[in-house]
DNA sequence: TCGACGGATTGATAAATGTCAATCCAATGA
DNA sequence: TCATTGGATTGACATTTATCAATCCGTCGA
């Protein structure tokens, strides 16, 4: 791994302030792998032997029931997921699979579990990402009982124009089909929500949305910190 | 408190395992209180001075943004409730009221968090009483995502007839107003729920359900362990 | 015992969302 | 350059869910 992204990782809340040889030894255990898009990484219901990180690229958190499939959660850089599933040495309750060609860091559980009961301050931040996990799930958990598809897509704007840097501007970089499937609602549903915040100060064309009138925008989204919050 | 609710208190996933003065502090250091139904015990976005459990009587976790408000989670003893808040020192994200009489035990975050640090068996159960949240949450959002109404009244009938230990029958305890929201529904469309569920395997009379045909009743819930399951 | 009250149910209707089918369109490779 | 392909969009329609209003019904207190 290069330096630079060694230095990322390190930046990860997970990692933070955990003695080095936790760091080292964690990373040195750590399988690096590159995937092309549409590889499973894995799959629900089995073992969770893994925690996985993603170094590069986009991956795409799902899961399935009765034949109905829905997106999760998007992991980017430097993000690890299914921590939860690791921790407690049970099955994963998500499916994951690569969007783009992407690079894993793969760590072995049982190696996590040891270190976290010799480690206080890895142990610690476990504790301090876990607990921003679940509180991010109760957010998701909000936003898709509380609001119209319409709405949680005029809110997923402005969270993502300030996330990109620019207030006035979003762009996609991921199928539209993917994204509806995260804000709960199909493609052409995706399609008419966009349509709607045309009226409401949201410019669509392709990939690429203009906020003409972020006021007007806001008004219609009614964000809430306490579901939109980056916390 | 009794003797025989301390030891309830002992039986909480949370207090498992720890050091016997680590508990009697934190017991020692709470206020036990009762409080009449329908009292607000927190509110959300105010930040989170106390770990609360509930000793005795029904706790309703909800949440509202834009004059609307949904039913998160129903807590009863012994089970503790918005220990994320707590541990990263945030306001809360759901707000909670009292259902019926109930008792509560309410301990200063200040000395969950003191313990914590001290306490080594303590953090980890705390890390597994974190982790088992979060999973819950993801298979709250999968099922909210991925079923319909009546769907996941019917898992949901399937489960408390496995909890009260009646594998033909259900008795709701709670307001049916409240079950439509923790379930995701109006109250109207949680009638017209239980009258689609009679024609498979499932006669609701008032607050009393008999299951006359379970294979029907799981055929038409297609219950799925990754989002019924206990653990 | 009788009202009164609040929640539950039912009916009618509207709004939101999903499904199916037919293009549209942009990226890709021959 | 052009044909192919897969996702995006649009229209028509079905299903699901919510809303509004009326009524039912069980509980509680006078």
């Amino acid at each position: 791994m290069r330096a630079e992204e060694t230095a990322a990782l390190r930046g990860l809340r997970l990692f933070e302030g955990i003695a080095e040889p936790t760091f080292t030894d964690l990373v040195a255990a750590g399988y690096l792998q590159f995937f092309p898009p549409g590889v499973t990484l894995i799959r629900a219901s089995d073992p969770a032997d893994f925690l996985h990180v993603v170094i590069e690229g986009v991956v795409e958190l799902y899961a399935a029931t009765a034949g109905r499939e829905t997106t999760m959660e998007l992991v980017r850089p430097v993000g690890a997921f299914i921590l939860a599933a690791v921790l407690s040495d049970q099955v994963y309750l998500q499916s994951a699979r690569t969007l783009t060609r992407a690079r894993i860091l793969m760590i072995p559980a049982e190696r996590v579990r040891r270190w976290m009961a010799q480690d206080a301050a890895f142990m610690s931040a476990i504790t301090v990402e876990l607990a921003r996990g679940y509180r991010q799930a109760i957010k998701a958990l909000k936003n898709q009982k509380l609001r119209t598809a319409a709405e949680r897509l005029a809110n997923w704007l402005i969270i993502v124009a300030a996330e990109q840097g620019t207030p006035g501007a979003v762009e996609i970089d991921i199928e539209k089909r993917v994204l509806a499937s995260r804000l709960g609602m199909t493609p052409e549903n995706l399609s008419r929500a966009f349509a709607t915040l045309a009226g409401h100060g949201a410019q669509t064309r392709g990939t690429h949305i203009d906020i003409t009138d972020p006021a007007a925008l806001r008004a219609f989204a009614n964000p809430d910190p306490l579901i939109d919050g980056p916390e």
